[in-house]
RNA sequence: GGCGACGUAGCCAAGUGGCUAAGGCGGAGGUCUGCAAAACCUCUAUGCAUCGGUUCGAAUCCGAUCGUCGCCUCCA
């Protein structure tokens, strides 16, 4: 089967067919840097994270751009509204540009521990206001913007595709009760290209219209059509973003070129807590570096990846410690098969069909990005992987070592699990294996006197470090407490 | 008020017309072990919010009802 995905435009799920047969051009919507990351910036950049992993391990070349929001947005629609970045910077006695250059600092650390790739291109707001400028430059000439106190704003009315990817309506909107009518706006509609900086305000450029800064969706349009062309192959996003943010960049895209702005636009769904969206403004939302605290960022990453990106993801302590334990069974199987596979013994072939799984795992991917189908084959792997190990007789070296590749491949590089490639996502302190050695060897010679009192001394107090040790039939194992602990 | 999702075992979560409803965690029992740990084996939803309907056949399609949530203001 090939490779199907859900296309918020069509909502259904469409083959996927990139505008240049080999080359995959993608954008997604990055962070506003006012705050800590959490949860459900991991759930969201983790999905399309693994949608770029695994184009490229289909073979295609991937240019991925994500975007870093450093204007800000406004609180609230009101003119006398205030920019996020600059409302956080007074709050923290700094400038906005040294608290957004804090925080990106600070999503990237986040992400890198999440074994999450960088993007290819990742443009700040604040360095394409020349680009923003253009743009709305064009979409006055279009006549689909107007000029209002040095402000600009969209004419929505005289756009006739919007609400085509939220599948609203003009008179749909008129008939909700939070669109306020504004004095400067000719319809409620119509949504702020550029806006007149008020004396006090920080953030602000020259502009044909007098200083202001940019509007809330405008960033989006220009840096993507800026790296990726005036059409290119997928916009991804949170959910929440569909409406209005994406509506307005389809406005502001297909309005300036007359082109298609995007083919596929792909969306996650939330983490919630308790059932409730996680949120700033709920105030429940648990960031990264707090969960880093308590489970590794493995573990949260998996914890992830085993729901779907489309789906609700509800946290709790208790999902995170089961999904730590999931996470732990498949390592602790790709350590048996290195194990195995360091006794370099000479074996007959278990009958185990790799080629099987690779099915699997691809039938389960290529359904809209499966990744929790993906995962349940690889248990079932682990299963058939660990029968093999337990039955006595040894498995040929080559065997042993496709095994560990397949996982290595598969859940280490394209699920970013990090199993088998030697990065494990762990953050625990490392600890001499010389040395520990040296304490499994001395308590084998216990253990071979029958002296149990003192060999159990040694297990519990490297237990107590965070060692566990391993009894088997080829000597003693060690590993760090279960990934999560 | 408008628009849109979702409701599968104690928990997390696949499955969207057809063999006995994946997988993980947890739980019970067992094998192995000096004891553990790890691993393996067996069991753990006659049932997929409820009630109707369509169909030879539905968790899957349709309708109603109940419940939860999202968007409509910045938000991944």
């Amino acid at each position: 089967m090939p490779l199907v995905l859900y296309n918020t435009l069509s909502r259904t799920k469409e083959p996927f067919q990139p505008l240049h047969p080999d080359l995959v051009r993608m954008y997604v919507c990055g962070p506003t840097v006012y705050g800590d990351s959490h949860l459900g910036h991991a759930k969201s950049y983790i999905s399309f994270d693994v949608i770029v992993r695994y184009l490229r391990f289909l073979g295609y070349r991937v240019l991925y751009v994500q975007n870093i929001t450093d204007v800000g947005h406004l609180t609230d629609d009101a003119d006398e509204g205030e920019d996020k970045l600059v409302k956080q910077s007074r709050i923290d006695r700094m400038h906005p540009m040294q608290l957004a250059d804090m925080y990106t600092r600070s999503y990237y650390d986040d992400m890198d521990a999440l074994n999450v790739v960088r993007p290819d291109i990742a443009p700040r707001a604040s360095g394409h206001i020349t680009e923003q400028i253009t743009l709305i430059e064009t979409l006055l000439s279009r006549d689909l913007a107007y000029e209002a106190n040095g402000s600009v704003y969209f004419d929505v009315p005289h756009y006739a595709a919007y609400g085509k990817l939220s599948r609203r309506t003009l008179d749909e909107m008129n008939a909700g009760t939070r669109v306020e009518v504004k004095s400067e706006k000719r319809h409620p509609a119509d949504f702020a290209l550029w806006k007149r900086a008020e004396p006090g305000h920080i953030m602000r450029w020259p502009s044909p219209w007098g200083e202001g800064f940019p509007g809330w969706h405008i960033e989006c349009s220009a840096m993507s059509m800026k790296y990726l062309g005036e059409s290119f192959d997928i916009h991804g996003g949170g959910l929440e973003n569909q409406f209005p943010h994406h509506e307005c960049e389809i406005a502001q895209s297909e309005g300036a070129t007359g082109r298609p702005f995007v083919k596929y636009w792909l969306h996650n769904n939330m983490v919630t807590v308790d059932g409730k969206k996680m949120g700033k403004s709920l105030g429940n939302f648990i960031t990264l570096k707090d969960a880093f605290a308590r489970w590794t960022p493995g573990v949260v990453r998996f914890f992830i990846l085993q729901s779907h990106y489309r789906s609700t993801l509800d946290f709790s302590a208790e999902a995170l410690e089961g999904a730590a334990k999931g996470l732990g069974k498949l390592v602790n199987t790709m350590r048996n098969v290195q194990q195995a596979a360091a006794a370099n013994t000479t074996g007959t072939p278990s009958g185990i069909d790799l080629e099987k799984h690779h099915q699997a795992f691809l039938t389960a991917m290529n359904d809209d990005f499966n990744s929790p189908l993906a995962i349940a084959g690889l248990f079932d792997l682990s299963r058939e992987v660990n029968q093999a190990l337990g039955r006595g007789t040894p498995l040929a070296q080559e065997e042993l070592n496709a095994i560990e590749t397949f996982f290595a491949t598969h859940a280490g590089e394209v699920l970013g699990l990090g199993i088998g490639t030697g990065r494990e996502l762990s953050t625990s302190q490392s600890i001499d294996p010389e040395l520990l050695s040296l304490f499994i060897s001395l308590r084998a010679d216990l253990r071979r006197e029958k002296l149990w009192g003192l060999s159990d001394k040694i297990r519990d107090g490297l237990l107590a470090l965070g060692i566990v040790l391993e009894d088997k039939k080829e000597g003693t194992a060690w590993k760090r407490v279960s990934a999560g602990q």
